[in-house]
Parts: C-alpha cells; sequence; structure tokens
DNA sequence: GTCTATAGCGAGATAGAC
DNA sequence: GTCTATCTCGCTATAGAC
C-alpha cells in the first residue's frame, strides 16, 4: 500500500478513537496528513470508505492472528487457552482500531455493514465452537454456551476499553491473567465455598 | 420534570442510540418529538446538555437502584450477587441509556465529563470495594483486584450490547445465569480438571 | 498525485413575534 | 412555551489547473 494512503489511514484512527467517526472532519484527517482535504480523495472514495478500510482490515488481521495462533495447537483446553491469549493481546496491542470495531458501526450504510458483520461472526464462531466442543467434551463446565461464549468475547474484548499502554500491566501480563480467568474459573465447576475457605486458610 | 422536556429526553435517547450522537441533528429530535428545533432550547440550553442529562441521570439512578438491592444484605457472597444481579438487570431495562454511556462520554466538554466520570468511578468503587473485601476474608479466590473487577464490571456491562429483549432470554434470567458465572466460577478457585472430569463423566 | 476554489447542503444556535 | 425566520459556520464532495 501506498505510504500516503497509509498515513491517512493512521490520522484517520486516531482521531475515530478520539473525537469518534462522526465528529472527525475530512479536514481534521487532511491536517494531521499533512496534505489538503481534497488529496484524501485520490486515495479514498468516501469518509465511509476510510472508516470500512479500518474495520474490515482489522476485524481480517485479528482473524488471521488468532488462526495463526491456533495453528497445531490440539488439546481443547490448550487451544482456548490459546484463543484467549492471542484476543487479548491484540485488543492491547491494537487498542484504537478494536475500539473504534466495537463503537462506530453505525457509520457504515447497510452493504459494508453487512460485509462487517458477517466477518465478525465468522471471528466470533471460533470462540462459540471451542466452547460449545469443550462442553460437549465434558472439558468445560455444563452451562448455556450462547451466553458464556458472549461473557467471554465482551470481557476480553474490554480490554481495549481499560488497557493503559502506560499502566502497571504490560499486554503480556494481562493475556496471562485472563488466561487463568476464562479457562480455570469462567469455564470451570468451582469448589464449593466451604471447602474454598478450608484450602484458602491453609494456605496462609 | 415538564412532559415536553422528557418527550425530547425518550426521543433524544432513542436516536443517540441508534444514530450516534454527532450523526443526530437537533432536527432530527425535533421531528420525533413533534415540535420545532428551536423549541428544544427552551428546555435544554443546547444539544451537549440534552447528552449530559441522559448520562449523568442514568449513573445516578444506577447508583441509586444498586444501593437499594444492596440494602440489608449481609454476607459478602450475597451482597455480590445481588450486586451483579442489579447491574445486569440494569443493563438489560436501560440498554439504550447505558450503551450511550458507554460510547459517548466524547460529546461531553472537560466539565461534564469529569462530572460524569467521578460519578462512573463511585459507582465502580462498589464492585472494586467487594471484590477486595471478599479476597481479604477468604471468601473470594485470590488474584489480581484491579483486573478481576474490570473483568467483572465490563463483562456484566456489555450484556447491553448483545441483550434482545425479544430474545431467548429474559433480563431475570441473563441475571440469574450472570450472578452464577460471577460468583460460583470469576471468584472462586476451581477444582482441578481432573476431579471435574470425573465428576461430569459419573453425572452423565 | 496534490493543489486551490467552491458547490451545495445542513448543522447548532438565536431573535423576536405570538 | 412554541413558533417562523435566519445567522453563521463547517461539513462532504467535486471541478479542474498544474
Amino acid at each position: 500500500m501506498n505510504s500516503t494512503k497509509e498515513t491517512i489511514k493512521k490520522a484517520a484512527i486516531n482521531l475515530f478513537y478520539k473525537k469518534s467517526y462522526f465528529a472527525t472532519a475530512m479536514s481534521n484527517i487532511a491536517l494531521d496528513s499533512s496534505i489538503r482535504k481534497a488529496s484524501i480523495y485520490h486515495h479514498y472514495a468516501s469518509k465511509e470508505d476510510i472508516l470500512y478500510d479500518i474495520l474490515m482490515t482489522t476485524m481480517k488481521e485479528l482473524t488471521i492472528y488468532i488462526e495463526t495462533c491456533l495453528e497445531g495447537v490440539e488439546n481443547i483446553e490448550n487451544r482456548m487457552r490459546a484463543a484467549v491469549r492471542a484476543h487479548v493481546k491484540f485488543h492491547c496491542d491494537r487498542q484504537k482500531e478494536v475500539l473504534i470495531s466495537d463503537s462506530e458501526l453505525r457509520g457504515l450504510t447497510a452493504n459494508n455493514y453487512k460485509s462487517f458483520v458477517a466477518q465478525r461472526d465468522a471471528y466470533e464462531k471460533i470462540f462459540q465452537d471451542m466452547i460449545i466442543q469443550g462442553m460437549d467434551q465434558g472439558y468445560f463446565a455444563a452451562g448455556d454456551a450462547k451466553v458464556i461464549s458472549y461473557a467471554i468475547l465482551t470481557m476480553c474484548t474490554a480490554v481495549a476499553h481499560w488497557f493503559n499502554p502506560k499502566g502497571r500491566l504490560s499486554g503480556n501480563q494481562i493475556s496471562n491473567i485472563y488466561e487463568e480467568l476464562v479457562v480455570t474459573r469462567l469455564l470451570r465447576e468451582s469448589l464449593p465455598l466451604h471447602s474454598f475457605e478450608n484450602s484458602v486458610l491453609e494456605e496462609e
């Protein structure tokens, strides 16, 4: 891809993240790209076209990333661990783009919206299938698979809302915590409260 | 509150939810309220003033609601159960307003933004304090309290993103599922995988 | 491939009659 | 308290020179 187009896209990502899509003007993007706003139309057909490019490539990259991280991982628990790690890591590394993906879909017209949602649904199905498979095989505790998959996906996606690159925890550390929370807590049957209390008291 | 003001507010909630704050024009709100757009300015000083009213009253009502639900509940596990139930129920019942609260804060100028965030932080502290207290007392499994509180709050808040009032599950049913997920799974130490596998196989 | 200039439109907000 | 009329501004997008 042409370097000017990349510059425009990066400027748009920063502005859509900071000000929102509708509050961002083409002139803002032009200013941050050090060109005139008319020049943007040589690279993108419209403002929506920029948004669609951001949303679609981010979702495709996320899908490719998770598929790469799952390659060769065999056991369902390990697959789930790898998937959660990958999802959370991506949402730390690509914070701005995924937040735009989460809140600016209303900027897409019908056809673009449909394409994006199809891509997103295909991605989410990777998680849903693993959760159902894990439950069927008895590796994960029984429960409403649909709701549990929403709970897991939304919880992991929301990391992008609170992650601070300069904060106490790195993306890798947060991925570790979430991997444990999801796979050894959310997807497992827990100890009865009394038994848990005892085990903790023993340790301390 | 005056009934015209209520009508304007409700129209704005629907439009901000459907189209986003910045994509909604005062003329859209006027049309849906069956008045002229100039008349809106008798009730609200500006477009931002409408947004601020929606955000702030919703957050205050959420706080009052959870405090009411926690009244007289003594045990920390029961308090957490009541809090999760209340949070999820409110996010099903007031889906539109809470989604606006989640994504339109960029429409607020500095002072309004600060007021809202202070209110929201106070609300979130209710959860964080309970989680820390429960961990200290050994009722909840040890872990990074900050991250776990984010995980719980974002997961429960995100119900507003996928809840469908006409869907398979009612707000009460989802509240039940989340209460269990949070209190008996996320906040507990889980059984080791082998032990869990056995117990499931016995049941089937 | 970038520019200047501008078309065409609709935005938020205000003035002042009733 | 609601209206009509309008101000002023900035928006997306296009035309056409270089």
